[in-house]
DNA sequence: ACCCAAAAGTGATTTTCGTCACACCAAAGT
DNA sequence: ACTTTGGTGTGACGAAAATCACTTTTGGGT
């Protein structure tokens, strides 16, 4: 299972087995039930979480009571509150499961340990996160530029996956939209 | 001049003045002015921008003509496609000159190379794109759960110099509002 | 097989914001 | 000094989406 992680890597820079093996014992593997949630708000966040199966939400809840979905976690994604995490600082955002899941944990300590250990390691996460950002500004794009129903429809081609194990609720709160609205775009 | 990159680097890692030159050779200042393209749709994005003086923005045109404003450049912010610059394709973006600019260009051959010669480089250049990811992440959340009112008012106290430099049909391309909207907010 | 809760669709109404049109002002160019 | 251009405010109007209220469907648990 932890094969999906080498993969990852791999797809930036080779690893044998002792090295994999090396980086994998500084990950703690954890499984969580549906509806369990693995960050709260107000809480420390120690760790970051690289998905193997199952699916996460990432959310803000604002006053008003209502959940803004930053992110889904699924299989090979990697989720956390990195504000809290990288600050070391409470929780702003929870992460709860959207059906069982399991998940390997990296704690800040040992993610920067690899990091200063391997430089290969630090080059991987410099990667991760360079493709993050460029994610994250498409989707700002996305919301500037198109209208609810086109960044459904986006999003629909883009993430088909999405579509089979996530109530579309939650797909609605990620897109920014409402409930209702979105059920009224064509299937 | 130069300096603010100094500064920037040593704020996550101690340079000595012989690392900083050999850091330092490996940017081309260049100058700009007002309206001046730095990246053009269509084109190649060979370098990423640290912005010394000036002032630009990074935008997209839609079909129908309109611009998206993804972020503004000020001084000691780096600012690119990075989406054509990592994966050397042709942008998709634009950047150009609010005012006179001054810059200092980054190869993206000059960038790996560093980061690979200086383990300390790397592990800036990862800190920076952590920290960016963030403050995009935050941004799509103040656009989930913001008016444009408050998303206005967010900015306008986060972040008071933009409105010293930057025309408001600038500021509403960039919080996603009309000209109009924006120009009836309370001053 | 049944019950209950959550998910999803739908109509009516209200709110928000974009669009169009125009007026005004200040700065830059001739 | 005059014109031109770009930035800005404002009113009237319409389109899009939020909200509210309700029904139907689905799926899990006992």
């Amino acid at each position: 299972m932890s094969q999906l992680l080498r993969q990852q890597i791999e797809k930036i820079t080779p690893l044998t087995d002792g090295e994999f093996d090396y980086i994998l014992s500084h990950f703690t593997p954890k499984k969580y039930k549906k509806h369990q949630f693995l960050v709260q708000e107000g809480e420390d966040v120690p760790n970051d979480f690289f998905v193997l199966k199952g699916c996460l939400k990432l959310y803000h809840t604002s006053a008003d009571g209502k959940e803004h979905i930053l992110q889904f976690g699924l299989p090979d994604w990697w989720i956390c509150d990195y504000n809290a995490y990288f600050n070391q600082t409470k929780a702003t955002l929870n992460i709860d499961c959207v059906e069982d899941t399991e998940v390997l944990c990296l704690s800040l300590y040992n993610r920067e340990k690899l990091c200063s250990e391997m430089h290969r390691i630090e080059h991987f996460f410099r990667r991760k996160s360079n493709a993050g950002y460029i994610a994250l500004q498409q989707r700002i794009l996305s919301m500037l530029n198109n209208n609810p129903q086109q960044r459904y429809e986006q999003l629909l081609q883009l993430n088909p996956i999405l579509f089979q194990k996530i109530p579309k609720k939650l797909i609605a709160s990620y897109l920014g939209v409402s409930r209702e609205t979105l059920s009224r775009f064509g299937s």
